[in-house]
DNA sequence: CTTTGTTGCGCAATCGATGGTGCAAGGCTA
DNA sequence: TAGCCTTGCACCATCGATTGCGCAACAAAG
């Protein structure tokens, strides 16, 4: 029926046409907003079924434009290579989608540059709210959103000027260093000295977290921190592999156990071993903050921290619903321990001092 | 400077207000018409000059309302859960960005039904292109969206009502298969009855393909492809457990080689190992078409085809970028052989009989 | 001093949906 | 039969950017 270069779409207008009733009709009826118009019953079926036969959708940008609201909801995440912020990003389309939104999500790279870019192009297409997954500076873009009157949302890293839900860092540190140190006793092997923590960067929140958790699980087990052996160097593969590879040369042997602080981080500890000294694979005990299904069958001994994704996005979409709107709090999500495949219970969680934020 | 709820956006009128001007002249200098229409030098100076204090973005609703372009890309891609999609959507993101457009992903799940839907919402969207990654039907998307005018392009499965970028699925199995061939003979091993292939749905277009490369190459090497050996029993890690499991029961033996059509099938073959053999992890020649970095450290002797992400989607962006448009063709990217971290060539290339299109 | 051109810019319609307001027709009461 | 209320709908301004058209001012030409 539409001529090609004439009419791309069936706009309210052509429905009134062939329903012999006026455009704000048409689109009461069809918004729903009928009732409150009072439109008759018979009118609104008949106006439906001619939209039906006519194949209308609705044209999203003049609705945006009028009503300022556009139904859109936007996500910034750093990257899609890993299955942590794959299953992030898998769930918030969904639950987005479910909500009659439509997500757009985008991956910024860690770029603090390109987050702001990517939050003001969205802000451009009247986004109705902006989700930060593990932004660089949440606060900034708060700010920027608050200035248009977008709420923002932080996920996975917390900020001050917007609630925020991230997993419980020190807890899943405190508890993968504990799981690891409770296998190595059970196996007779002494820890103490070489036990090593690899991977990240100091200064940022995780990391800070996770270190501290590290440290207090070791010192609850009655021994005392090497601060030497926390190689915060950086996320990258090949990083932590240099890393791993100098402490390996000072020291002349394997350690004992190894804290591996992201999956990225476990790739360069993994090659180097996988280069160099593969037994090592069977016999060192990894601990692994983040889980990757690989990385699982890799190694014999392998816990990993999984983050509770479903929790974390059920959590958030919590407060995106509520109404009035939520101070900014923080949330914690409990991740879980893994270990061969299955849910890792800690017998000694109960020794644990200080769950409490630092 | 702008009160809470009154003004969120700064608006061409605002601007003029400020510059003394109108409207449309602020309009033509801010979108870069403004030579065509004779806005001297100097007044579209000023207009920038004020449009920049104040901070000025334009709202891309009314923009693509009038001008019906929005200037959104968008892409529906199957999962975010593994190296190949997550990489294409980075790539892809990154690209449409370079362009001044905004990419819009979504993961559609492998669902006609929710690509359906998903493409719908990015039409009342007015996206001005629509890219199928890896989509289930793509002739039927690209049907509804011709009806809005709406150009598409396909990526990763072909299509015949676009242009369609994918990975040679053909010879990518068969130089994996040549590879794990090469290395079988070269370690004096018999495969010509234990040569397994794992993974996929014999009716997609990867799976057939790949099928079709595989038994060429084994058939090259002067041997029978047995027919039984070839399970393609879906791609769910759960499926290709149960299928190899079955099959290792039946025979009684461990494979010699095993080529595993996707990254999450190789998953359940892991799992099975991991759990049942781990020794056979050593021994057994896997073959990956798709790399993971994590699988690749695994195995003692794991070849991965690696799809060139890179190169596809420069050639679908420079399918994009064409004018006049291209009709609908095919173009085949060949993928990397991948062996130990680098990229594996092969000898045997040239014995390849047909790299045709079946 | 009139005609013809050129430069520089403003006016107003337009895209499609929304929602305030107005108004006719019919029913009901006084 | 006038007055009032309810029902049912249409009219029109509006959101912000784009664009065809027109017109004033000034210069150059005749």
């Amino acid at each position: 029926m539409p001529d090609s270069a004439s009419r791309k779409q069936v706009t309210i207008y052509d429905i009134a046409d062939r329903a012999g009733t006026s455009a704000s009709t048409v689109g009461a009826v069809l918004n729903g907003s009928w009732r409150t118009r009072r439109i008759s019953e018979n009118r609104a079926n008949t106006i439906r079924k001619i939209a039906n036969e006519m194949g209308y959708a609705p044209n999203m940008q003049a609705r945006a434009l009028r009503s300022v609201r556009s139904r859109m909801i936007g996500m910034i995440i750093p990257m899609y290579d890993n299955r942590y912020f794959g299953a992030i990003a898998e769930r918030f389309e969904l639950e987005a989608r479910a909500r009659g939104l439509l997500p757009m999500t985008s991956c910024t790279r860690r770029e603090p540059e390109l987050e702001l870019a990517t939050v003001r192009q969205m802000l451009s297409y009247n986004v109705d709210r902006i989700v930060c997954a593990g932004a660089s500076d949440p606060d900034g873009i708060a700010r920027i959103c608050q200035a248009q009157d977008v709420p923002t949302i932080n996920l996975d890293l917390p900020g001050t000027a917007a609630p925020s839900i991230i997993s419980n860092n020190y807890t899943g540190a405190y508890k993968l260093t504990a799981a690891l140190i409770a296998r190595a006793d059970a196996d007779n092997r002494d820890w103490h000295e070489d036990f090593l923590f690899v991977g990240g960067r100091p200064t940022d929140h995780y990391t800070s977290e996770r270190i501290r958790g590290f440290r207090d699980a070791i010192a609850d087990a009655g021994a005392v921190p090497v601060e030497d052996n926390i190689l915060a160097c950086g996320y990258a593969a090949a990083k932590s592999k240099a890393a791993f590879s100098a402490k390996i040369e000072s020291t002349g042997r394997m350690p004992t156990a190894v804290f591996v602080n992201s999956t990225i981080s476990l790739e360069g500890v993994f090659e180097w071993l996988a280069q160099y000294d593969r037994a090592a694979l069977d016999t060192i005990l990894f601990g692994s903050f983040d889980w990757d299904p690989f990385a699982q069958y890799m190694a014999q001994n392998l816990f990993s921290v999984r983050q509770d994704v479903s929790a974390m996005l059920d959590a958030m979409f919590q407060v995106i619903d509520s109404d009035p709107p939520h101070d900014p709090k923080l949330i914690q999500i409990e991740p879980i321990v893994i270990s061969d495949g299955a849910e890792w219970h800690a017998e000694t969680a109960s020794v644990m001092k200080s769950e409490a934020h630092a």
